[in-house]
DNA sequence: TCGCGTCGTGTTTACGTAAACATCGTCCGG
DNA sequence: CCGGACGATGTTTACGTAAACACGACGCGA
């Protein structure tokens, strides 16, 4: 797998080959796995396997007598007292800040701890004070605008509240994945986890979450059992539509997200909740997958729709995929088609045309889950059902239009 | 319109009403405490409260008195050995995989397990083991596509090495902040960092990463201090200045990433030494933020340049931003002008029309860093300097064509 | 039958930190 | 001039885990 790409890339690298596809752009071809996997995975029932090795009772610990210099070079508290000629205590009184030592002494353990490159041990720190101050977060991948920008907002709160994040990638979805994942979050330095994950899954993974677990669950309606903390994504659905049909378009259609997504079900059903209760033919929706590609497939499929005057495609990226199809075919947007958006991101203003979406306020989510989070934490608790709902808002570009037709066209 | 989400971030960052304050949890004697400071008497230290709060006065032992249900449940080694009625070793054993249990035995400790909902303590293990099998990632944002799915990548190669990543997210490159970011980690439960980040800052920091700490830098060409891991900036350039020259382009046009940034940087200079070895004329580069906005202003102003017939974008959303502002000034691509960008996004094959441009391979990016910093952990070795560059590759699609009047046309 | 290896378990100890408690001066008011 | 308060520092202990060693029982070959 490594290999392989190197000319393969390098081939399609190749200039003039003519009208690449974009075969290669769109997956990197699951191609890669690790190089070489340490151990056998546990077969046995319980702990996954330690990393660093089971049974051959070789030499883990290099303990004190490790040749060439270089040994155990953490340097403890012990050291920086005998070397400051204090004990250990006073040290951590430094290192802590407390009061209670005078400046001489003071002066003299930072000069040894600056002399022996003394950092605290955070796991023993930990250990003493049964927390580690992070926050765990499993999620299935980063590619997806929404997902890291969610992240990075969480990761950015946390931060603010003296918490780092630790991730948890799931490359797979498979229930015996997940259900690794919180296994080894259990196990994990981790106070509290936030999950960013499809509810279908998290059905499956009840038992398993560890009781005393503090949980915040993104985008799923798990809220009769956990915190969650979502964009309202009906709400953004039904700005879409009204957006459309108030423009004067007699009814809308619609590129779904993958039906495993909770985001794209909820999205779908409000589309076609608007629809129903204006009144409107509800037609048959178009398959996609978040992907520019799947939206291109129904642009193409779109474009020969005679009835077809306005879309409205689950996320931004289809919708890109719609333009391109229905600039192919010569289909005017907004002339004779409207697209309309989901997400917002921050390439949408400059697609041609610019596209009327729904922007999503990530920023927004991650924060309340970040205090979500640390309230449970805080509190002791542990997560208490509910579902926190982040408005949406329509941002009004150019890909939309009064239907063609419409005298009402100003 | 664009203008839209662009200060959410800053909103995220203001501070709810006041519930939280931080500002004590540092040090109340001022900031002397830390030994890896050297020089700078920063005020705010990073130890955030101790959770051992004066909580109901100091029933923290947690072992008896429950005074309201709440405490600490936290299970340990002992109280499962006391249930199942051996020693804590036998649950250590039994906790691990190891052999030498007999099955009664074994079974009796794993219902003990089941019923108190045991989890083994990583803090403890940590700190028995001297390792968290914790890889940091310290970064500027996750907005970037390149940035996120690196990041993606590390995870996941991580997680196949059995390593967690632990997230430090710095808002605002301010090199308070990344010392801060540093010194934190620092004192995170992580064995090794990988740090994303630009190397202006980085020079700074030198003097401040802890000595023993292993380190890969992605993206800088700090490779005659630290393990470096990048994208070959300048093989990519390079391929898509000459891909344009051979098309038989007179020269080429640059709308450039920002000057903090190395790799903007390494792009730019390749674009300049390929033309100055063709002998062409060079253009004066357009300065770019990364931004499609950017990109679109560079755009309206190459739109007038008379001899402009192919662009080099040193990223796609900035290639997008070119591709709107010459449809807008109905400048056909790639009839009269070409357009290359740097990336690969997934997006890019989608555009109007679908966009040639230089694919980074971000998962090998990831890979390398994760073998890098495994490497050093395991050998025990520090930082060993060194520049590691992944290979890039051209993908050609829509927006590129051999120069206007070019009688080579095929 | 005995001695010795082996197997299943228990006991001790160490990991690095910091709260709680102990100790030893010193200074001050009575 | 003495007792006690207080301030600076040392000592003990516990956090949860697991390696290292100890121990008893059993089996098997001599």
């Amino acid at each position: 797998m490594g290999a392989v790409n190197r000319d393969d890339r390098e081939q399609a690298g190749t200039p003039n080959s003519g009208d690449t596809r974009r075969e290669q752009a769109g997956t990197p071809s699951g191609g890669d796995t690790h190089p070489e996997r340490p151990g056998t995975p546990s077969s046995g029932d319980t702990r996954p396997e330690r990393p660093g090795t089971p049974i051959s009772g070789s030499a883990r610990r290099g303990g004190s007598d490790i040749p060439g210099g270089r040994r155990k070079q953490r340097v403890s508290m012990a050291d920086v007292a005998k070397l400051a000629g204090v004990s250990s205590q006073t040290v951590s009184r430094v290192s802590n800040g407390h009061p209670g030592v005078i400046d001489a002494t003071r002066e003299q353990v930072l000069a040894a701890m600056r002399e022996l490159g003394y950092r605290p041990n955070s796991a023993a720190r930990a250990l003493r004070y049964g927390q580690f101050n992070t926050i765990g977060v499993i999620l299935f991948s980063l590619a997806s605008t929404g997902n890291s920008r969610t992240v990075e907002a969480i990761a950015t709160h946390a931060a603010a509240e003296g918490y780092a994040i630790t991730l948890i990638p799931i490359d797979v979805p498979t229930q015996d994945n997940v259900l690794g994942a919180f296994t080894r979050m259990g196990e994990l330095a981790v106070d509290a986890v936030i999950v960013i994950i499809e509810i279908h899954l998290l059905d499956t993974i009840t038992v398993t979450l560890p009781p005393g677990v503090h949980v915040v669950v993104v985008d799923s309606d798990a809220g009769d059992r956990y915190s969650v903390v979502d964009t309202d994504q009906a709400d953004g659905a039904r700005r879409a539509v009204r957006h459309l049909l108030d423009l004067g378009h007699r009814t809308v259609w619609h590129v779904t997200g993958p039906h495993t997504s909770y985001a794209a079900q909820s999205r779908a059903r409000a589309w076609r909740a608007t629809l129903e209760s204006a009144g409107r033919p509800v037609p048959e929706p178009l398959p996609g997958d978040w992907s520019a590609e799947s939206g291109y497939a129904a642009g193409l499929a779109l474009a020969g729709e005679p009835g077809c005057t306005a879309v409205f495609a689950a996320n931004d990226q289809m919708a890109l995929g719609l333009l391109r199809a229905f600039h192919e075919r010569g289909r005017d947007v907004p002339g004779e088609i409207s697209v309309v958006g989901f997400d917002d991101i921050p390439e949408s203003a400059y697609f041609v045309p610019p596209l009327t979406t729904v922007h999503q306020d990530f920023a927004e989510v991650g924060r309340r889950c970040v205090r979500q989070v640390l309230a449970q934490i805080r509190d002791g608790q542990s997560s208490r059902p509910g579902t926190d709902l982040v408005p949406t808002s329509l941002v009004v570009r150019r890909s939309t239009a009064p239907a063609p037709g419409t005298g009402s066209a100003s």
